[in-house]
DNA sequence: AACGGTGTGTAATAATATAACATATTTAAG
DNA sequence: CTTAAATATGTTATATTATTACACACCGTT
C-alpha cells in the first residue's frame, strides 16, 4: 500500500504544478510544462493524474477536463466535491459547504440506491464576469 | 426564435435515437447509428446535441461524455440536472428529488456568487452490481 | 532469489470535439 | 415579395483528450 507521502517522481513533479496554478490544468498543457522535466508522453501525465485523483491530492473538472489540486487537507479521498465554475472567465473553485455537503452525503433515491461518491458544479458569472456583461448591454 | 416543436431534420433524427434509448449514448456511436440516414461527419452529430442540450432536450452526462433523453417534460432549458450513475454496469437515471432542487437552486456560496445552473452527479453501485461485487468476495 | 504489485518509458492509436469554409434554408423586417 | 440576418447544413481537415499494448524497472515480501 502507497504511503500519502511517498508519491513517485512523476506524480510529484505534476502535482507540483497543479498546486502552482490557482486554476485548473488540462492534461497536455501540464505535459508541455513537464517535458523539460523528461515527461514525454500524454500517458506519463495521465497515469500520474489517475494517482492522484484517486489519493485525493487533485480533482477533475469534469465538464471542463481539467485538474485541480485540493486544498482541503481534510479531503484524502475525492469523494464528495462541489465547485463553483465561471462561464465567463473559467475561474474554478472548490465549495466546502456544510449545511450542503450533509444533504448530498445522505441523499438517498427513491429506489433505494445508496452513493459512494458526488460530483457537483455549478455554473454562473462571478462578480467580474457579470459586470461586464452589464456594461455590454 | 425557433420554436420547440420545430426541430430541424438532422435535430429530429438524433434526438430520436437518443430517445429511443434508455441509456446514455456517445456522439460517435450516434454517429454510427445515423449514417444510413445521410447523416456522415461528426460536426453534424454534435451541432444537433448542442442544439439538443441547449433547449432542454437532452443532457449531457460529463463524467461520461454521453447524451440521455430528457423525460421530465417540464425541464425545457437544461440548467439543473441530477444523475444517478451506477460505477458496475453504467446504467444513469436522471433524479427528480424535490427538496434536493429546493436546496441546489438557492444554494449561494460565502462570496455571494449565484448560479444559473448545476450539474449534479452521484455515483455508486445499482443493486444488481452491489450484489455481484457482494458475491465475488 | 523469485514473485507480485506498482510505476516507468515509448510508440501507436482510439475516442472526443472543433475550426474553417462554402452553401442552403428559414425568419423577420422593410 | 424581397432582402438581410440568423440559423442550419455539408464537407474536409485537424485539434484535443485519453487509452492500449508491450517491455522493462523498482520495491517489498516471502
Amino acid at each position: 500500500m502507497q504511503k500519502q507521502e511517498n508519491l513517485t517522481k512523476n506524480q510529484k513533479i505534476i502535482l507540483d504544478i497543479i498546486e502552482k496554478s490557482s486554476q485548473p490544468l488540462k492534461a497536455y498543457s501540464i505535459l508541455f510544462n513537464v517535458q523539460k522535466k523528461g515527461i514525454n508522453a500524454p500517458l506519463q501525465v495521465y497515469r500520474a493524474l489517475d494517482k492522484l485523483v484517486e489519493i485525493g491530492k487533485i480533482h477533475k473538472i469534469e465538464s471542463r477536463n481539467a485538474f485541480i489540486a485540493c486544498k482541503n487537507s481534510k479531503c484524502q479521498i475525492a469523494k464528495a466535491t462541489v465547485f463553483s465554475i465561471c462561464e465567463g472567465c473559467e475561474h474554478v473553485t472548490e465549495i466546502h459547504d456544510h449545511k450542503l455537503s450533509e444533504h448530498l452525503k445522505d441523499f438517498k433515491d427513491n429506489k433505494g440506491m445508496r452513493y459512494s461518491k458526488y460530483n457537483l458544479e455549478f455554473f454562473g458569472l462571478c462578480k467580474k464576469c457579470d459586470k461586464i456583461k452589464n456594461n455590454e448591454n
